[in-house]
DNA sequence: CTTTTTTGCACAATCGATGGTGCAATGAAT
DNA sequence: ATTCATTGCACCATCGATTGTGCAAAAAAG
């Protein structure tokens, strides 16, 4: 309040307001002062006239000096879904308990877009980066290495640095095995009925499908590959799986594997296309949690993917110097149907 | 590839390299070379160096300088939901193409929190900042006033700066009359079959709450209050507030109007508790779209805000100096039960 | 062949904070 | 009273880019 002009206070002004010089105003307002042996009386001095001024940091000029900006970025490729959002959501609050300020950006899955994101990160000094479902995760790396950046990659694995990443095949396996026996409850079910939609050529994706293939052929046989439509993660593309597989049987199959929910988002598509009735008795299973996904008009079985687990152990790889370049595999959890579970947002205000 | 070091080359590297002073090569990379009066040739020349040598700006130091660093800011409650996901998802695209870097913090729906943050933001030098569905926007204006950054209110109005909102008012009319005349389809609706959860004292919780208000007590009369519940913004609250309905009259409302999206996951946590069937005939409304909502067991209307163009329209007043105070109104969208809109998502790669 | 104009660029101050170094004043030890 | 150690702080170079200013050299005008 005893500022009342447009420019922010900096240490040059205290300095002459205090009578000391920059550098002791600056010791003082960063913490370093004890170290640097500034007298008790001197400091209290000096933060009593910051608060009074409404001092704040210039934090460009602190990190232009000091290399280092307090920021930890987390490069996504799309926020428009619960399993990133969320992890943003535990991103966030895990960087600000350690006093960092997050910074978030996304970059739509195109590998070119990504390196230039990243590079703009560097310029701005982030300390750390967190990169999650990377479409080239390596090629980020070799930026990162590049400017010396720590790094780790979450979600989807790259082979040059440490990876924190969902047990894909795990929990493919539950999944399917999920929607299997329960198709199974109501009468036999022969292979060809069991399909999966979505996902494209990385890692996640492979694994899960490998997942799915194990299991269906242990439970019920059949030619693994034949059912499989890997239609990328459009949901544009993937409801036109739907629709080629109900043209050609006149109905969609008795219980299938949705990559994520992006894909499951393609089966909404079809679905507004088709009377509701026609579908009562398909089995689903989706490879992401989403609370409203699990509420459909038949079963959905969920993988909750443990995001913040996830960040958490990444914390934990940057913490360690020299960290490996191994795979961590995180445990997911498999959701029976008509679950609402409680996600990050139960953390904030508002609750009482 | 020739850069080898470890260190990011800078425009002094460059100089010795070329010849030429640090002051040229910042003006050939930073564009200004021009009307600098640079010899084509020896813009050439260095921008081929800088090329060469994976030069890039350290954004820092130019944010020093010039007192602007290419950033600007989102400050949202929370990611995770759709409504804000997907507003983050737009605010990026958007910012990207100005040639901008976007930020994107949360801070939990918490004043201080909000505050907080936002003066990190500027202690970053960032240049505007778009303010969504803060608690207290006028707090927040203060904030940036004294720093002279920039900003406007986004879903949530304040009276200090200038707000683009959604037509609250007349989604929520839109919204109750799309239920009432659902549940009217089924034969005859006393007033006190029809509610409101969820919300709390703010400004767009107040006029979803006048628009259902009036258009209940037009189309069936009764005391406009008694079925107004609001729960505030958690799950779990909105949650009890079902329970408590359901022990009192042993089933939900015959229709009901949920105040959001994040409230209506307390309806699903609701559910969870509860065999399916009883629930069958109810009619649901949500002020927000979600499009796995909308697929849900009973007929769901929802409101599809129209997040793109109120960042659209955020952008065209940040771009008009001294913009008035003035609240700008986006109408929002009725979304039937059992659509799938397309959303920011499909504007992504991996379409084809 | 001068004088004027234009071209092309170098110089140096500056943004705000940091941290190594040096030095006076004070107190303790001899 | 002299020497030495400690305390408390000021000085200054530095981080990397921007930008106003000034001044040669080249070109145009006379």
């Amino acid at each position: 309040m005893t500022d009342t002009g447009k420019k922010k206070a900096t240490i040059y002004d205290l300095s002459v307001l205090s009578g000391s010089s920059p550098s002791t105003v600056s010791a003082v307002l960063n913490g370093s002062w004890r170290k640097r042996r500034i007298k008790e009386a001197t400091a209290t001095l000096i933060q009593g006239l910051a608060v009074d001024h409404g001092y704040t940091a210039n934090l460009q000029a602190r990190g232009l000096r000091s290399s280092r900006s307090g920021l930890v970025g987390l490069l996504l490729p799309v926020y428009d879904n619960r399993y990133f959002s969320s992890m943003a959501q535990s991103f966030e609050a895990e960087v600000r308990s350690r006093g960092q300020c997050p910074v978030v950006v996304s970059a739509c899955r195109d590998p070119e877009e990504e390196r230039q994101v990243v590079e703009t990160l560097i310029s701005y000094s982030i300390d750390e980066l967190f990169i999650a479902g990377a479409t080239d995760p390596d090629g980020v790396h070799d930026v990162c290495e590049k400017a010396g950046l720590r790094h780790v990659n979450i979600d989807l694995p790259g082979t040059k640095a440490p990876s924190v990443i969902s047990d894909n095949y795990g929990g493919a396996r539950m999944l399917t095995q999920a929607i299997i026996e329960r198709a199974l409850a109501d009468g036999p079910v022969p292979p060809e009925e069991i399909y999966l939609f979505g996902g494209r050529d990385d890692h996640a994706s492979r694994e899960r499908i490998r997942g799915f293939r194990d299991v269906k052929r242990a439970m019920l046989g059949g030619d693994p590959d034949a059912c499989i439509r890997p239609t990328g993660y459009s949901p544009g593309m993937t409801a036109r799986a739907f629709e080629a597989f109900y043209a050609d049987h006149g109905k969609l199959p008795r219980g299938f594997f949705v990559n994520s929910s992006i894909n499951l988002e393609g089966l909404m598509r079809f679905l507004a296309q088709h009377p509701h009735e026609t579908f009562a008795d398909i089995v689903v299973g989706c490879y992401d949690y989403d609370p409203f996904g699990s509420f459909l008009p038949f079963p959905v079985f969920m993988i909750r993917q443990d995001s913040e687990a996830m960040i958490t152990k990444g914390f934990e790889i940057l913490g360690t110097s020299r960290a490996p370049a191994v795979t961590h595999l995180v445990p997911p959890m498999l959701v029976p149907p008509r679950t609402a579970l409680t996600g990050p947002l139960d953390a904030l205000k508002d609750i009482e």
